[in-house]
DNA sequence: TTAATTCCTTGACCTGGGTCAAGAAACATG
DNA sequence: CATGTTTCTTGACCCAGGTCAAGGAATTAA
């Protein structure tokens, strides 16, 4: 996806002045990803948000003794590290590539000026609440929902309802993604297979007939 | 607290205009809360976001079967279902009163009008980053750290760090807010007082001496 | 191709903390 | 005050899912 192809697609960019938008393909920098690269790091100083058009990047906060918790998985349109605009300098957490892909790098006191513009401004509070719906969502989901629920709720999240999907996230990256570890996952696809929920093959995952039938829309 | 004091002190308003000010004070509409009173439920119509002044709010989410995940306990001088200004018209989280006390019913239209001012604004986007931050770190604690961890933030997230605090909250919710039962807290209190670390008497929890020692200050 | 990694699966085992139940203590209400 | 109601504690029990270990499959590097 190329960027200014983005600016005139994504739901973030669409209210915005052409103005606008010509100032910030002016300052955004483009950066290549290459899987397992890391993006910052919490406690970094921060001087720049990202726009993601291609590829995935695991946002995640560690213990000091090394565990791990993924915040969220960024996917293509989205922005990430918009946090560092206001108050803090420094990321609150880090942030990975788990595929190759690409992210504009919007230095944030230019972008700080584009909120003068009020469209782009209400998108971007928009997205903010978004964010915040999203995080107490999955706060509600690690404490409530078991892997099999949190599991077909990424899916969901990520690919929407559908028959069958192909994930081109290992099975470690899914797992974390989740909030378990690959060992649990394994197991969970085999009991779903077992009960005939699913059928796994690879890199593809076929929902049985029924699957969806009274399931909330979530 | 006084809505004319709040305005003036609360870090949220307090680069706001004099004029802004007085608009708001005209449009707010006080509301007492008595312990246990609903204020409003997920799936709600909402056409209004609250500033609470006095008492504690807890803001939660329920499963279907009734399992139910504190977000956040919201305590005075701190804004609550803003979340509701943009996007959606009905409230993504439930909302209860912990104890008496009174909010301010601040009508989201008037409330929208004040955005454009620049100052105000900017507060608000930065409270919105803040609570972003602050559900991150709680789905963080959730899924990383112990019973124990999760206790201690409680404090210092509620109180601050001292070496006594008074709890005016009951243990069941206290211990809702931390992710757990009220079996759970009372056996964690147990194995406190057992190991030295603090000692507990009726809502009174004094620190050891040493027990802040060598705890990173999240 | 072969070797070296990394990923995935399966098994045996363990444990934090939830569930259920039953008193005790605290609180509220007539 | 008495008496119902909620809260708190303690005990016995259980289980989802994490840990550890080891073998197999897939990827990557050379």
């Amino acid at each position: 996806m190329e960027i200014g192809f983005l600016l005139e697609h994504s739901d973030f960019f669409k209210g915005v002045s052409d103005k606008s938008k010509q100032a910030l393909v002016g300052i955004c920098i483009k950066r290549s990803l290459h899987k397992n690269e890391p993006i910052f790091a919490e406690g970094d100083a921060g001087h720049s948000l990202y726009l993601l058009t291609s590829g995935n990047v695991r946002i995640y906060k560690s213990t000091p003794d090394g565990r791990e918790t993924v915040i969220k998985v960024i996917g293509p349109g989205e922005i990430f590290a918009e946090v560092v605009l206001f108050e803090r300098d420094v990321y609150p957490a880090s942030a990975v590539a788990l595929k190759s892909g690409v992210a504009y790098e919007l230095p944030k006191r230019q972008f700080y000026d584009l909120l003068s513009d009020k469209d782009f401004r209400n998108d971007f509070i928009r997205i903010l609440m978004k964010k915040q719906r999203y995080l107490a969502e999955r706060l509600h989901a690690a404490t409530a929902y078991d892997v099999e629920e949190r599991f077909v709720r990424f899916l969901i999240e990520h690919y929407g309802k559908k028959d069958e999907y192909r994930i081109l996230l290992s099975k470690k990256d899914v797992a974390s993604a989740i909030g378990t570890i690959p060992e649990t996952l394994s197991r969970l696809l085999n009991r779903m297979q077992r009960d005939g929920k699913v059928s796994v093959d690879g890199k593809t995952i076929k929902m049985k007939p029924g699957f969806w039938k009274g399931r909330a829309d979530s």
